[in-house]
DNA sequence: TTGCGTACACTCACTAGTCAGTATACTTTG
DNA sequence: CAAAGTATACTGACTAGTGAGTGTACGCAA
């Protein structure tokens, strides 16, 4: 049957997420995975050719649902693009109050494969942060907001800085103040010229 | 003789700088660090007690030097506040552009540590980039910015964003781009009054 | 009976940290 | 002043444990 290797995939998964998320990749042992999930390693060596496809995997399976969460906080939020991108730091701030918060699961996996370039984790990672990137700019631009492209990539900068100081100091004020910044980047500059360099 | 002793720590210091900031700090072994050294791991055990000592020893290394080199390029730039944002994001984007360019061995080694919540080097970590917020904050002071301390935090979270987003897609332009986005927050802000929530 | 999914037991390389001992140089003492 | 003692800086070989990955056999469903 197909559909349990599926599900069984999907269990390895699920373990290697919270595992590699909670612990980082290189603390945690294909062994580890491998007893979170309640099989054997041998087990998890069927579903996946090595701990790199692994990683891999866990970095995949965060990607979209990442983006829906982020998106609906942006659409759920009420009033101008200031308002919404407001909402969308408060609830960054509140995830780093959650105790078993660990930071950006994409930024901290490039910085511990930063010595494997061509490694697909990293390439899944960036992947997922221009998505993100164009999805704020596709709403921008929607808004009518100047420049939309460079302001979603600023907005972007704020993003991951706040995810950086967050774990750094421990104190989720942090993306508030990223969100303060991020409502002043769009505040009355909808009609304002491009007059910025390429 | 002490000196002795004072050097070869400072052997050791250099070449575990080198090898945690290339490769990580769990991807290099204490074995990796003494044959770099020169010497045998008894040795270098004799001058740290243990790894996380000399975790910490890297990272207490690199807080004054970086300092020093981020305010020599605000302090060098000619012009008002904004262009020297502006320069201190540009020779960022210039360091990212060296091949050996690993991104911020701070941010680096918290993401990599963060299951050790008293870990020295996280402590370590978290002072460093507080002293370069001061650091910023005391110049947008002097320069009659409102709300300076506000505005060095969010010129930090650019800052760290440019670390994160240049590592992710190996584009230093992204340190350009939030450049823009810190001379942003900083012009046109001298003398408007504080209506921001504290 | 074929082949998919699983388990046990294994290999071999590597890891942080330790044991016991040595060469050198400075200090104390007869 | 010379001999003995002592602290310093160092080494090679080791331990106990963990790492990723594998060979082989077994049960179960089609």
């Amino acid at each position: 049957m197909p559909k349990d290797a599926a599900i069984t995939r999907d269990r390895i998964v699920a373990a290697a997420s919270r595992l590699f998320y909670g612990h980082g990749i290189r603390a945690v042992s294909v062994d580890d995975v491998a007893a979170r999930a309640g099989l054997t390693k041998r087990t998890l060596y069927y579903h996946f050719r090595s701990k790199d496809d692994l990683i891999a995997a866990y970095l995949a399976a965060r990607d979209e649902p990442t983006i829906v969460i982020v998106m609906g906080w942006m659409d759920a939020a009420k009033g101008s693009l200031a308002d919404k991108l407001e909402a969308v730091f408060a609830q960054l701030a509140r995830l780093g109050r959650h105790p078993k918060w660990r930071g950006c699961g994409f930024l901290r996996t490039a910085a511990e494969l930063v010595t494997t370039p061509g490694h697909p984790a990293l390439k899944a990672g960036a992947a997922h942060k221009k998505k993100l990137e164009a999805e704020f700019a596709s709403r921008f631009a929607d808004a009518g907001l100047a420049d939309p492209e460079m302001r979603a990539r600023q907005v972007m900068l704020l993003f991951d800085g706040a995810f950086s100081a967050m774990l750094t100091h421990r104190d989720a004020s942090y993306a508030e103040a990223a969100g303060q910044a991020a409502m002043d980047l769009v505040r009355g500059e909808k009609m304002r010229a491009v007059k910025r360099r390429a």
